[in-house]
DNA sequence: GCATTAACAGCCG
DNA sequence: CGGCTGTTAATGC
């Protein structure tokens, strides 16, 4: 299992651990619906998508589900939850079989310490973060159903959080239900309207982007 | 009205 | 064949 190689083709970041720290992280396959991690669990690991698409929710006490987003491959997360010494306020679900890095808190602890590459990367990652939440949070009321799947993709294409994603993304129609909350019908017929408008161009399995642009601001 | 579930045929890998 | 997609009908809020 070469999880080294897999680790440093993940990220540029990754590329500045020792071999003893590269060494102390570990990589496993998460089945389709299987847990990446759980919500309220101490935080001990920072989190990252090799392989695979990943659902960040959360469920209430009367087991009302919440997803927020989702991580598809080259992203990490958990990041708050580690600096903040907190138990997790979220949990992941794999939405199809994914391989999921975890590196441990005192390897991520020092690479903040001693690397400024590391940190800046880290600092990119959370303003793109808020700037994605401030989007949600300023057009979530206003949005239908076509509208979030536009951001739910627009989301996913980001060349900041996912910087080996390309213009063609490769998520079924059930996986963007399962991310924003609605059935699988519905998002075909969202896709369809978001086709006719030209942002985009439906294929079997994936879709091509024509306008990130247009997608981000879809109303 | 609009979205959801259920069901089915067609298609792709 | 199995999973994904496109469509329709019935049901619910």
């Amino acid at each position: 299992m070469p999880t080294l190689t897999e680790l440093s083709a993940a990220s540029r970041w990754a590329s500045a651990l020792t071999p003893k720290q590269r060494d102390k992280a570990t990589v496993r396959t998460v089945p389709k619906g299987g847990y990446v991690c759980h919500k309220g669990e101490a935080v001990s690991q920072w989190i990252g998508v090799l392989e695979g698409l990943v659902k960040i929710a959360t469920t209430s006490s009367e087991g009302k589900l919440a997803a927020f987003t989702g991580i598809a491959a080259g992203g990490w997360f958990g990041e708050g939850s580690l600096l903040k010494e907190e138990p997790r306020h979220y949990e992941a679900v794999a939405l199809r079989e994914s391989r999921i890095a975890y590196v441990p808190r005192a390897v991520f602890l020092s690479l903040l310490a001693d690397n400024t590459g590391f940190g800046r990367f880290l600092l990119v990652q959370l303003n793109e973060r808020l700037g994605l939440a401030m989007s949600i949070i300023e057009h979530q009321r206003l949005l239908g159903p076509d509208g979030r799947v536009a951001r739910c993709l627009a989301s996913l294409l980001n060349p900041t959080l996912y910087p080996e994603v390309g213009l063609t993304l490769h998520v079924s129609q059930e996986e963007i239900g399962l991310l924003v909350g609605l059935s699988r019908q519905r998002v075909n017929l969202a896709l369809r309207h978001l086709q006719e408008r030209q942002l985009l161009r439906t294929e079997h399995l994936s879709m091509t982007i024509l306008d990130l642009d247009g997608l981000r601001s879809f109303t």
